[in-house]
DNA sequence: TGTAGCACGCTACAAATGTAGCGCATGAGG
DNA sequence: CCTCATGCGCTACATTTGTAGCGTGCTACA
């Protein structure tokens, strides 16, 4: 579970699913306070350690990478969320994610609608 | 921030928020494993230290509540979410919540169509 | 009026985290 | 053949977490 991890090694996972596979340099740049890059070293060890990272050979150095898919993150960092502060209600929470973002344009409220009717499909047969 | 937070202090804010203001005992109760009453009431005391909880007293002892209301906590978490694992985009955040649960009745499916509704409108003018 | 049971706060301490510094490679330029 | 500049790992250390134990005050009730 991500949130067992320390406040910091939590941010420098995060980092990793937000841009991806990156080098000790770039997640020093992304990181939220300058750190030596030594110590950066020492976090991705101890997640490599914990298995929360993999890290992958390349010309210029080691990229780390998160080691649980993109997906099923998500899907744990979401269901988490709802839990908390939805009461466990997945449909709250997608009202509140509906509130919260001025810029959802009409597009991508299509989009949704177009989800929704397909969720129902699923619902009502 | 809530992703500033230890592990265990994590973990009994996000039980505060879940069940709302509570008692040492009921906390512990909700702890994932087993935990002294002293320990607990000694991470309570640094979450007030820091400023994420505030106590009031009661007939039987104290009670504890999250200092932030849960709509900004809300908001702020799903932010994080939708920034870290979806680029984002709220929208997708949204989808991958329609996704997730099939749980989500008729009804509920109605009710965020109507909150579409009331979104595009917000745009379309 | 003992005394058992809670809920507390404080102190203490082991373990984990956060960070810096040092020394070793390797590749680029002079 | 030097010597920078990088990227790396290791060790070491200060701080923060995580947890238990002790002594206190306040009921409740025998």
């Amino acid at each position: 579970m991500l949130s067992s991890l320390p406040p910091r090694e939590r941010e420098i996972v995060d980092i990793l699913y937000e841009r991806g596979a990156s080098t000790v340099t770039e997640i020093g740049e992304a990181l939220s306070d300058e750190l030596s890059g030594s110590a950066i070293r020492a976090m991705l060890k101890r997640l490599e350690a914990k298995g929360f990272v993999v890290r992958e050979a390349s010309e210029n150095g080691f990229v780390y990478a998160p080691s649980v898919s993109d997906k099923t993150a998500r899907k744990s960092a979401l269901s988490q969320v709802v839990r908390v502060f939805f009461n466990g209600s997945a449909t709250s929470a997608a009202a509140a994610l509906l509130g919260m973002q001025d810029e959802m344009s009409v597009d991508e409220l299509d989009e949704l609608e177009k989800l929704i009717g397909q969720a129902r499909e699923g619902r009502a047969k």
